[in-house]
RNA sequence: GGGCGAAUACCAGAGUGGCCAAAUGGGGCAGACUGUAAAUCUGCUGGUUUAUACCUUCGGUGGUUCGAAUCCAUCUUCGCCCA
């Protein structure tokens, strides 16, 4: 059978270097599983892998989207799936699947229910709406599409009431009734692997590596996209500060001691959710040598 | 030597007699999560395992008052001003 390698874990904590070694052990492909690595013109801010990188290994789905296109965990699910045939076939029957993006890894591992894609004209027709007649219009509006969402729904957070208010337009019926939350079968193995590192420790590691990108130019990559801030490409961490910091808002010090911390919290939220994984292996940077018991679980196999 | 001002929870900073365990922001901690997810949202942040409850807090000490972070006296420290 094949087998599907996954390497994830918080920002910062060394996971591409881990997929490398075990890319070129396993004479395998990567892909990567990172909603901004995939976007081109971004490799500083995004901490992208390099050409040396990828000339270490294949790696798929990264440096490849121009900042205004439109991507999603649906679209790697598909997109990933679309790639793994012929990397089993190339490579052994093994691929590696990494990143840090929570709902992508979960979208491939799982399977994420059928929505279909929300046209211009609606996604302007709600934001418009919420624009015009607020939060508790767009709130209620819901209740009369969907109250079985609304029930289970968290109604604070907009952004989650737009999207619903989105799909049931786009879709005709209730969200509730296209949420089958069932979990995909795939013909391929899924060993997942999460790459942890003491709090301490890690936090470290991000604040230094968010130096290193200060220095490796992070504020010149900023200003070449400053027009284009409005995508949600570059509504990440990173450029959210480094604009302020070009808007003459906050000093260079102030912007990168905020995206330090914005980063910390990144990890944080990413450690929150693969805790409740019950099928991911843990392992810790400090204690052991994460590639060499990758190997070896693929050995045990 | 004289005059004035300030001292509040991890930090900054409101509050100037009861509605104050004390606004707000930062920082910290915890959590949610099925479609732009590095997004978006939530809770906690003096102690007491629960609390519309009790206890200890607003530089120190001592007062006034039924009641003080808030008023008075005094001390300490820090700023500023006149010498």
């Amino acid at each position: 059978m094949n087998t599907l390698i996954v390497i994830t874990g918080p920002t910062g904590v060394g996971k591409s270097e881990i997929a490398l070694r075990v890319a070129e052990t396993l004479h395998t492909e990567i892909i990567s599983a990172d909603s901004r690595q995939i976007y081109a013109d971004i490799p500083v801010t995004t901490a992208a892998p390099s050409d040396e990188d990828m000339r270490r290994a294949p790696h798929h789905l990264v440096r490849a989207l121009p900042l205004d296109a439109y991507f999603s965990a649906s679209a790697f699910e598909r997109e990933a799936l679309n790639l793994l045939p012929g990397i089993f076939s190339r490579c052994g029957g093994r691929a590696i699947v990494c990143g840090g993006s929570m709902m992508y890894v979960d979208a491939l591992c799982n399977g994420i229910d059928e929505i279909p894609t929300i046209s211009e004209a609606v996604r302007r027709r709600v934001a418009d709406f919420h624009r015009d007649q607020g939060a508790e219009a767009l709130c209620a509006w819901l209740r009369n599409l969907d109250p079985a969402y609304c029930e289970q729904a968290d109604m604070r957070n907009t952004k989650r009431v737009m999207h619903a208010v989105e799909i049931c337009l786009q879709a005709g019926v209730p969200y509730s009734s296209l949420r089958k939350g069932q979990k995909a079968d795939r013909d391929f193995r899924i060993l997942k692997f999460l790459i942890t590192a003491p709090r301490e420790i890690l936090f470290d590691r991000i604040n230094r590596r968010v130096e290193r990108m200060v220095e490796a130019g992070m504020v010149d990559e900023a200003r070449a996209v400053l027009p284009m801030r409005g995508l949600n490409s570059l509504n990440t961490v990173g450029f959210k500060e480094m604009f302020r910091y070009l808007d003459g808002e906050w000093d260079l010090p102030t912007a990168i001691s905020r995206l330090q911390k914005n980063t910390r919290v990144y990890a944080k939220k990413q450690l929150t959710w693969y805790a409740r994984d019950p099928l991911i292996i843990p392992l810790d940077i400090t204690r052991c040598n994460p590639a060499a018991e990758i190997l070896k679980a693929l050995g045990e196999l």
